[in-house]
RNA sequence: GGCCUCAUCGUCUAAUGGUUAGGACAUUGCCCUUUCAAGGCGAAAAUACGGGUUCAAUUCCCGUUGGGGCUACCA
């Protein structure tokens, strides 16, 4: 069976490439019947966040992208709290706990020290790796010394020189040591890579990798092997950034006499400027998009066509649709710009396709802290922006004017063909008007036939009236059209509004 | 510096040994229209460069250039 893994380091975030990563991982494993695990490897303690593996969770499981195995989220058993889960864009995760699943845990590195101090031993047993006690400034000396002869840095295998008897005497009582691979720097590794093909480096080449740190934990590059190969993972598929570091995990596997997963090195996502993604140049967690207000269907569509794409002319993928559609053949070498614009697009049809009640539904968090979550004409004031808007954290914003007229120059009540007198002439009798229309033809169509009826009936021009009764309704030179606003406020608002207009001039 | 890797419109990409090199976002023109959006119809916009192979190359090969990654007791 097929079993893909997403890896990540809980240094404080999801990174967005990261999602796009454990998206393909998930979409891979599920297309082929297969399982999805979610490791976590947090062996470098001086990175390592607080709160680091929740949000990474939380991210994931707001993309909808869940583990099968390995650490996952569990609902805990607050039935007071139940009811309060929504599936609004925001995550609720104050019911949620962190818990591991599966027979081949635990699934968090720093639980897991004790098996890797046994695969290290049969290393050491086996003579394909050795104790080394060489202080950082002797490494760095080194280097700077290769550096300035322009030769391939690396360490040199001073330790491996050493007798073993005596260098394991020397670690146990006491002495700062790290373990190192003893690489065998013959020949060359040959892997084909299902994105780029055959690839192939030259073992000389190749560093005596630190497999154990000098604090008993391991690097990553000895508890990804030890790891994935006791973990049952078919297929690794990562960033590019690791494919460099294939030769060293190649010769592990070697060495304990285990088989190489397949291998697929994603190409990296890219900034504006075609630099590897970065924080300094825009948003790059998964949750900034989360608080922001993107759907998360919206930014999975987009990432997952960030070197991926069917081949077809469809863009609109739902979940289901990419785990029968994907395929790693078909992602692409080159690295991706991380276009902003094309996912706001992504989010403004998201946002299209959603009903009233669903927007108010998504955006309750939002509306919430504006205020205005509790207005009864949450889902008709709503309709009025759905098209307008980009991001969920703009509505406020753009549905206040329903509930608060604001404050407006009365120079914008004049449409730019029109005048002021022409107005003050108008809107008196359009409030008349209003005043006879029956209160149950007061929706926008039945409203604006008859009223451009009249309008004809009295020879005005249609913007003359229009411009003004909407700017009056609104508040606003720019909004929705009049008559969507009137169905809204209702008859008595409408009204007062008009009359407020008529004042200000 | 060394190693690996990539290269089609501004961006994401499709396609093919022979095509008007297709689509989407963005840009832009027009239409619709009371404004803004949305929508409809158009426009502009690409095979990095140089050599081969071939009747024919954007596609295959080599080189150049450019980009990216790695080169840690970080992942």
């Amino acid at each position: 069976m097929i079993k893909t893994r997403f890896a990540p380091s809980p240094t404080g975030y999801l990174h967005v490439g990261g999602l796009r990563t454990a998206l393909y991982s998930y979409l891979f494993a599920k297309k082929h019947g297969g399982k999805f695990l979610l490791r976590i490897e947090d062996t470098d303690r001086e990175r390592y966040v607080a709160d680091g593996v929740a949000n990474i969770l939380k991210s994931l499981y707001w993309a909808s992208v869940v583990p099968d195995e390995g650490v996952i989220l569990s609902e805990a058993k607050d039935p007071s709290r139940s009811d309060k889960r929504d599936s609004s864009a925001k995550p609720q995760n104050d019911n949620l706990r962190i818990t591991q699943k599966g027979e081949n845990g635990p699934y968090t590195q720093s639980e897991r020290l004790d098996i890797y101090k046994e695969y290290a031993q049969k290393l050491l047993d086996a003579g394909h790796a050795y104790y080394c006690f060489c202080s950082s400034e002797r490494l760095e000396k080194l280097r700077a010394d290769q550096q300035a002869k322009k030769m391939p840095t690396g360490y040199d295998g001073l330790c491996a020189k050493l007798d073993p008897t005596e260098s394991k005497q020397k670690a146990e009582a006491g002495e700062k040591h790290v373990m190192r691979l003893k690489m065998d720097k013959h020949g060359e590794t040959v892997f084909n890579d299902l994105i780029r093909g055959e690839v192939r480096f030259k073992n000389e080449l190749v560093d005596d990798q630190v497999l154990i740190k000098s604090d008993g934990f391991p690097t990553y590059h000895f508890a990804v092997v030890v790891d994935d190969h006791l973990m049952g993972i078919t297929h690794i598929i990562r960033g590019e950034e690791w494919i460099s570091s294939v030769p060293k995990h190649a010769q592990l596997y070697k060495y304990f006499g285990w088989e190489i997963p397949e291998m697929a090195h994603l190409p990296l996502l890219l900034n504006p400027d075609k630099s590897k993604l970065s924080k300094r140049q825009g948003d790059v967690a998964v949750e900034d998009y989360m608080k922001k207000g993107y759907l998360p269907e919206a930014l999975v569509n987009f990432v997952a066509f960030l070197g991926w794409n069917p081949g077809t002319e469809k863009e609109m993928y739902t979940m289901e649709e990419l785990v029968k559609d994907f395929d790693l053949a078909k992602v692409g070498k080159t690295g991706g710009v991380f276009n902003i614009e094309k996912l706001d697009w992504y989010n403004k049809q998201y946002i299209k396709n959603l009903s009233n009640a669903e927007l108010v539904e998504k955006a309750m968090p939002w509306l919430e802290e504006a205020g205005v979550g509790g207005r009864p004409i949450l889902e008709k004031a709503v309709s009025l922006e759905r098209e307008r808007i980009t991001i969920l954290s703009e509505l406020p914003e753009a549905i206040k004017f329903v509930f608060e007229l604001p404050d407006y120059k009365a120079d914008t009540l004049v449409w730019k063909k029109s005048s002021n007198e022409e107005v003050k002439n108008i809107l008196p009798k359009l409030i008349e008007f209003f005043d006879t229309v029956d209160e149950n033809d007061w929706d926008k169509q039945v409203l604006e036939e008859k009223t451009k009826i009249w309008i004809a009936e009295k020879g005005f021009s249609v913007g003359s009236v229009l411009w003004p009764m909407r700017v009056a309704l609104s508040g606003q030179e720019n909004s929705p059209g009049p008559f969507e606003i009137a169905e809204v406020l209702a008859k008595k608002q409408t009204i007062t509004r008009l009359q407020i207009a008529l004042e200000k001039l």
